[in-house]
DNA sequence: TGTACATCAGTGAACGCGCGTTCACTGATGTAC
DNA sequence: TGTACATCAGTGAACGCGCGTTCACTGATGTAC
């Protein structure tokens, strides 16, 4: 009855079903996440998340914009403290991205994968860009440059599409369904090198 | 009448349901797509299709399965009557996977994107491994190497990771979404040579 | 300090919906005689 | 060539299910007096 008594409010009912939603999305994946199981998991009425969401999709944004939070801090942490504009430093962000994407490959997949419902929402789309410019920074600072120009931005992208690429066939399984055998650190570091080559 | 009673036997329901069941994939995502929708779209009722398969998912799997046979077919004729083992040749390899995965983002994604369903079906990974078998032809050919080895392995994946992220970076819309201009063919000229490089 | 009251987060039941799948059936077609 | 019959691809109705969302409600909490 206690435990009733307690509950009946819940304290941070909103940031719970976060949590929850997100769980989800890492088991089942984004698409077959539902507000129901999402409900059962944070033990309330499926009522309940229509005082802190709207629909459905609102929940799912909530986690994707926080993830990108994560997401940024993480890719943060990687280059702080570290010799900027360096090929090792320049390799650890990518080494950061992978690992948050084979970490949390529901989140990444909801953050940089199909977006169709959040595609265009600026707050997701100035968090995408926030964490780009990590990478910017990096390659500008790599080629000397004290601006983004459009050197940068062709040399940045590339190592871009690797990382991004090989996250996918990471948490896709691609790697492990063809039995390619393959050290991801090494391969990253001579590419990294050979895509920041002239 | 004359109309129905012709359609009473659909000549070929099986491959109308497929191809049904492939735009709707192409629509919806491969997600999204529901039996019913496809024999709406195929005209028949949504018993119908349980007589060709055993159940959903196998409609998605023969999609899948198509898919793969025509884009192997894509990027064979992308090698054939081309030097082989030359930068051109490997680049021109690696555009035909984008313009594949650009074009059919729906079966692309089934086919080398989240794929739990189809996960350890000989027949798909068979396919997956044809196809990046061309992809290995040509560095080993690149390398002069009479077969594909260690080395041929290292130098082939990056290259696949690159246009697997570039694919999935279009489809998903990231480079519209933080408006970066570029130029792909370009941008995969530089990178393939670079990857290729020492 | 004690009481009355406004607030509003959560309940529980219900809604309409589309889904995947099963079932007994029907009628078009091909084949044996 | 014409007829009887077996085959089996497609029908139409129904099933149970879980879903997202709405609704009038309830009861815990904070605040004014």
């Amino acid at each position: 009855m206690t435990a009733k008594r307690a509950n009946y409010h819940h304290g941070d009912l909103r940031a719970g079903l976060v949590e929850a939603t997100r769980q989800l999305v890492e088991e089942k994946g984004p698409d077959r996440f539902s507000v129901s199981d999402a409900c059962r998991a944070a033990g309330v009425s499926t009522a309940a998340p229509y005082r802190h969401f709207n629909d459905r999709d609102e929940m799912l944004l909530a986690v994707c914009s926080e993830g990108m939070e994560r997401f940024y801090d993480t890719m943060s942490a990687a280059v702080a403290d570290k010799a900027p504009g360096t090929i090792e430093t320049i390799n650890d962000l990518g080494l950061a991205y992978i690992k948050f994407a084979t970490s949390e490959p529901g989140v990444f997949r909801l953050s940089f994968g199909i977006a169709r419902e959040h595609e265009g929402n600026p707050e997701i789309v100035e968090r995408g860009q926030r964490i780009y410019g990590i990478l910017l920074a990096q390659v500008a600072a790599y080629f000397g440059k004290p601006d983004v120009d459009d050197e940068v931005l062709e040399r940045a992208f590339p190592l871009w599409t690797m990382v991004h690429g090989l996250s996918f066939l990471l948490i896709d399984e691609k790697i492990t369904a063809l039995d390619l055998q393959l050290d991801i650190e090494t391969m990253m570091r001579e590419n990294t090198r050979r895509l920041l080559a002239d």
